[in-house]
DNA sequence: CTCGATGAGTTTTTT
DNA sequence: ACTCATCGAG
């Protein structure tokens, strides 16, 4: 048996875990240090020297990217296919869970899972049927209250009446919701885990026989589980002191969606024979790098604890860079990456970190200026899309005709002619009478209550999806959903709509197929589920993984994304931007200390994923909601030690610049450095060519339209555009 | 139904 | 400032 492969890449700390006798065991992590190596070998160490069958193992992560990255480099590693291994999301594993056990679970076999966005629009349902206002009810709160009971374990009948009303309020809400959800068969995403949990907890029989199976349970990003989470594990695996953790308390940052970063606590306490490794050699980022990370996040409290060390030396400073306002913020990043790529480097290692996704726009427009390809993160996803969403409602309502918020969402897309009237009608009767909307219709249709056309056009719209339906019939996957895209219209709907984004939407129907095909030649995932249909499990799936935000994986693009997002990538040259007080740390997170910490842990974060350059930016002045802003530079910047630090241009001490890179730039002085003259002060002794010698009395404007008012000794005072006047600086 | 006016909200994201 | 959604008029 060759074990060599497997651990003699791996460092003392990290040939400790993966070798480790199978128990409890808590795998601390720091950034770069070979985390997913470490539970990736440790896996096929199970295999390969414990002999433990892949049957035996259950792995979690968080996301399908890093479940999928795991599968490949198991297989890689072990030159096998790792098929029958449980390994995915808890979202998709809880899936796979309540679809072998859907009836004990108390659901219906082909339950159907609602994303945040269908949750949304059967929330407003719900508010209009309850006569509430949306001003006073907003949606949005709403689905935050009922997700975080149901993370936290409490259904709506767990919840203690209130004497609130408006507590009450809600709760009645949640109720409804509930109601609802039951009635047409609709799981959302915190019902799958609390589904699963309530399941395993409520049947001896099932939890004895996968505590039985799972005798190895690895989770991966351990610190970002929610109790639910955590509760769904422990179940699993207290009996049997099987756990494996790895995480970092460090990189905690989703605490304001529920991860609870007291779990790692709860595991010390509920697994006292737990061994703790620490990984804190790190592979990614140069030492001054490192030693700014680690000075920063001291800074906490209540660490668990870990210094990160390098042995590849120290490297460049951290560029420091003060501009003048968001124009030059932007235009001072874009021109560095200009230079990186001039010299050679590589625009996918370039990325733009910044703490609001509204802070993208400045980057893009001087990226397109410049003609550097980019890509932005974190916009709608391809199953997220409207068109897409559309057409997967009439498979929704072709398999599960009791699905009302799909019912819902195509009853007149396209446009049938079945207006608001018929559609309150049909909401009525189905309330009144505990009637799905299907059903509903069907009543309806033969009740005469309506007016005779609006009658005929819902039968209209029942016939379609009776015919369609035996129309598909034993038909293969994406057969069925072309069938289903342009018999109802759909296709043809979008063709005809005018505009740019109508030719998309068009070819995104397409793409659906192309899924269905791809879907089809290799379904993703072990062939467990034959329960379900090929078009159910394709829904689940289009459910649970919304796909790429967008393509273009071909052109080496700059990449700009929220600090969120970078989590667990890295890049060569790293650019974090608006580092300002109120802008990050976020004005909302200066009130509470906890969430100041984690806005500290998210910095810490975007530092470390820098392998070789790093610049840190902030702007002096920004506009933020239609107004200007005058920032403090985040206080996160003074807690870098200043030797690993330097700025990249030097400041004037008593009086702002004036001047922006951008004006200093195009004037002549190459970086805009003090060194080079080009940094522009009031009360600055200036020489033009024209009118001689003077002195700086005002300044206005920005970037290219920045002017100054200059007093020369011989022409008097005049108003000059930086950009064009070749100022020279004294 | 489509268009333009009006008004509210505006950290971060995965499933 | 800008986006997004809803609402009323044509």
């Amino acid at each position: 048996m060759d074990i060599t492969s497997i651990i003699e890449s791996l460092n003392e700390a990290q040939r400790t875990a993966v070798t480790a006798p199978p128990h409890a065991m808590l795998v601390l992590a720091g950034a770069g240090s070979g985390k997913t190596r470490v539970l990736v070998h440790r896996i096929a160490w199970l295999m390969r020297v414990e002999n433990v069958s892949p049957y035996s193992i259950l792995a979690v992560t968080f996301t399908n990217k890093a479940a999928r990255e795991m599968r490949g480099r198991i297989e890689q590693l072990l030159s096998f296919p790792a098929g029958n291994m449980w390994m995915g999301t808890f979202h998709g594993l809880a899936n796979r869970l309540l679809r072998r056990h859907a009836r004990e679970a108390g659901l219906p076999e082909s339950f159907q899972i609602l994303d945040s966005d269908d949750q949304y629009r059967l929330l407003r349902r719900i508010l209009k049927q309850l006569e509430l206002q949306e001003t006073s009810w907003p949606p949005r709160q709403i689905q935050w209250y009922i997700n975080g009971h149901k993370e936290e374990g409490r259904r709506a009948c767990h919840l203690q009446e209130s004497y609130d009303p408006a507590e009450r309020q809600l709760q009645r809400i949640y109720r409804e919701y509930e109601t609802l959800c039951e009635q047409s068969g609709l799981v959302d995403f915190a019902e799958l885990l609390l589904r699963a949990h309530e399941f395993l907890r409520d049947s001896p029989a099932a939890l004895a026989h996968y505590q039985q199976r799972f005798r190895h349970v690895l989770v991966d990003e351990f610190q970002d589980t929610n109790s639910i989470q955590y509760a769904w594990l422990n179940l699993l695996t207290r009996d049997n002191d099987n756990l494996c953790v790895v995480g970092d308390d460090d990189q905690s940052i989703y605490g304001w969606r529920g991860a609870k970063i007291e779990n790692l606590h709860s595991f010390q306490r509920d697994y006292p024979n737990h061994q703790i490794i620490r990984l804190e050699q790190n592979y990614r980022s140069t030492g001054n790098i490192l030693n700014a990370a680690n000075a920063l996040i001291d800074h906490n409290d209540g660490r668990l604890g870990k210094n990160l060390w390098t042995d590849s030396g120290a490297g460049d400073p951290i560029a420091l860079y003060a501009a003048f306002n968001e124009q030059d913020e932007a235009y001072f990043v874009v021109d560095r990456i200009r230079r990186w790529i001039q010299e050679g480097g590589s625009p996918l290692e370039c990325a733009i970190l910044y703490r609001s996704n509204a802070q993208s726009r400045q980057f893009e427009e001087k990226l397109i200026a410049m003609g550097i390809p980019y890509r932005v993160y974190g916009g709608l996803r391809f199953f997220e899309r409207q068109e897409i969403k559309d057409a997967l409602a009439y498979l929704y309502l072709l398999t599960h005709r009791d699905n009302d918020a799909a019912f819902e969402r195509i009853i007149n897309t396209p446009t049938r002619g079945i207006g608001a009237r018929t559609i309150d009608y049909l909401r009525n009767l189905a309330r009144a009478q505990q009637l799905t909307l299907w059903k509903a219709a069907l009543h309806a249709r033969t009740a005469n209550d309506l007016p005779a056309r609006a009658q005929t056009l819902l039968g209209g719209f029942i016939d379609l999806i009776n015919a369609l339906s035996e129309r598909m019939a034993d038909r293969p996957l994406h057969e069925q959903i072309r069938l289903a895209i342009e018999n109802s219209g759909l296709l043809e709907y979008y063709r005809k709509e005018k505009g740019e984004q109508a030719e998309t939407r068009v070819e995104n129907l397409e793409e659906l197929v192309t899924a269905a095909r791809q879907f089809e030649a290799e379904p993703p995932g072990a062939e467990e589920d034959l329960s379900a249909t090929p078009l159910e499990r394709f829904l689940a799936h289009a459910a649970l993984e919304a796909g790429e935000a967008q393509g273009d994986p071909y052109q080496a693009c700059v990449q700009l994304m929220s600090l969120h997002s970078a989590k667990g990538l890295e890049f060569e040259l790293v650019f974090i931007v608006g580092l300002e007080e109120g802008l990050f740390p976020s004005m909302q997170s200066l009130e509470q200390p906890g969430r100041l910490e984690e806005e500290r842990r998210l910095c810490y974060v975007g530092l470390t994923r820098a392998q070789k350059l790093l610049y840190l930016t902030y702007a002096e002045s920004r506009r933020l909601y239609g107004k200007e802003h005058r920032a403090r530079p985040s206080r996160f910047l003074n807690e870098l030690p200043a030797e690993n630090c330097q700025e990249v241009r030097a400041r004037a001490n008593v009086n702002r610049p004036v001047a922006s890179y951008e004006a200093a730039a195009r004037s002549g002085f190459e970086d805009g450095s003090a060194a080079a003259g080009g940094s522009f002060r009031l009360g600055q002794s200036v020489f033009h060519a024209k009118f001689g010698e003077g002195v700086i009395l005002q300044a206005e404007g920005s970037g290219a339209q920045a002017r100054v008012q200059v007093k020369f000794a011989e022409s008097g005072v005049k108003w000059l555009v930086l950009a064009y006047a070749n100022l020279q600086g004294r």
